[in-house]
Parts: C-alpha cells; structure tokens; sequence
DNA sequence: TAGTTAAATAACCAAGTGGTTAGGCATGAT
DNA sequence: ATCATGCCTAACCACTTGGTTATTTAACTA
C-alpha cells in the first residue's frame, strides 16, 4: 500500500466501521471497549481498525490504568477536504452547464410561460 | 472490501497514481495510453488502476475506435468533501484552543514584552 | 495470592491489491 | 490478407486487509 500521508488518511477513511470510529470520537474521547460496543466484532478487530486510524495520524492514543483511552485528531482531514475541494469546480460543472443552457435559451428564444414544461 | 459508495471512493482515492490520473484529467479526457505516459508501469497495471476508479463512478468510459477515452466525474468528491467538512470544527479545535489560551493569557497576565519566548 | 478486566499480540484464513508477463480481440492502415 | 496499434483478459506473484480464536500482558480488586 502507499505510505503517503494522503493515502494513509484516504485508506483509513475507506471503511464505514473506521468512519463510524471517528464519528463518534466527535462526542469525545472513549476506551477501545466503549468503541466496540456498537459493533458485532471481536476486540482484537476494533484493535485493528485503531491501529490504521493511528497510523494515518487520525487518532491519538493515551494510557489510564488498564484502559487505553482513544481521542479524535482531524487534522488530516483538513488536507483530505482541501484535496477534494480542488475538484469542486468540476463536481458543479454539471449544474453549470445546465445553468448556462438555461440562461442561453432564456436569452435567444424565451419559454412560452402559457406552455410550461 | 465495504463496497458502499462512499468507502469505494475514498479507497480509489487511497493511491496516488490514482489522484494523478484524476488530476490529468480535470485538463480534458485521455485515452489509456495517454494516461499511462507519465508512469513506469505496465498497460494492464494502468487499465486495473482506471478499473477503480470505474467502480467508484470516478471516471466515464467511451470508445472511439481502437480508443477507449476516459473522462472525469468528480460528483463523487462532492460526497467526500461535504464527509470531511463535518469536521472541521475539530481540525479547527487545535487552533481554536491555541487562541483561547492566548486571549486568556492577555487578559490575566499580559507577557512581558522584555522577554519574549 | 488469586481472580477479573482491558487490551494487545500471535497465528491463521479468505479475499483483495498492485504489480508482472503472455496472449487475445477489435480496429485501422498497407 | 497481413500487420500494427490500443486495450483487455488471464494467470500468476508477493503483500495487505479484515476478520477469527487463543494466548499474553498489564492493571486493578478481593
């Protein structure tokens, strides 16, 4: 696999369980256990999903007796929304291109409003 | 691997032969070998990465004779841009909790400017 | 000391990835 | 009809992934 940063962050991020992670890191930091209670896995999985999350910088780890308390760090995905954000112009591009044939035909020959679509 | 839309977008977008093939096709559509120009890899290493990307819906596939053009479709990104935005409160917190400290620091005990850090 | 709980590690498995080479199939050119 | 081009599929390889169970380590508890 790629070691880059950016990819590291978008193969972490390519799992709905790992999502489900982060989002509910968002309400704070939580146990591995806390964390698996939602999913029908084993513990050693959820282990394993934390140790992709950590390696792409996504979360930090901390120690607390016999817990290992997990917390979010989004920083990561600041580079992935700017990344997408480059594309954005091309995701409208659709919309646009409608826009501007609307517009054009509003100039050139304006809908009869008595036969609407 | 998850297989919903959102996973398989963010997993052909954990290569960056991939990100480099979606860039060079924001400069228009690009057949196989065209696009397999700037890389040191074989046609059929290529075709499975344009594969991905098919079935994250992230290019379009024509045909033109012996050619078979490929084109951009950024609507996808859109998903992962408004994904990565949910958090940006939280890749902000760091800063946020930077300036806080500061105003803090300003208002109880301004910093001697006779010794800066 | 013995027992319990939290979590990691080890070993294993099926499936997927990213690459290769070899060969096949259309299409266009001579 | 033959040949060259563009691209695909097939088969193979080493490695990774996402899961399992069994075991181990570490810390608290009685």
């Amino acid at each position: 696999m790629a070691t880059d940063p950016l990819s590291l962050t978008f193969a972490a991020l390519a799992d709905p369980t790992r999502r489900a992670i982060l989002a509910r890191l968002t309400e704070g930091p939580a146990t591995v256990k806390e964390l698996s209670a939602p999913f029908d896995m084993s513990g050693p999985a959820v282990s394993k999903h934390l140790r992709v999350l950590e390696r792409a910088g996504l979360i930090t780890r901390g120690r607390d007796a016999q817990w290992r308390p997990c917390e979010l760090d989004a920083t990561p995905l600041r580079q992935v929304s700017e990344w997408a954000d480059g594309f954005r112009q091309f995701w409208d591009a659709s919309y646009r291109r409608l826009d501007d044939y609307l517009a054009q035909l509003q100039a050139n020959q304006p809908p009869d409003t008595d036969h609407p679509a």
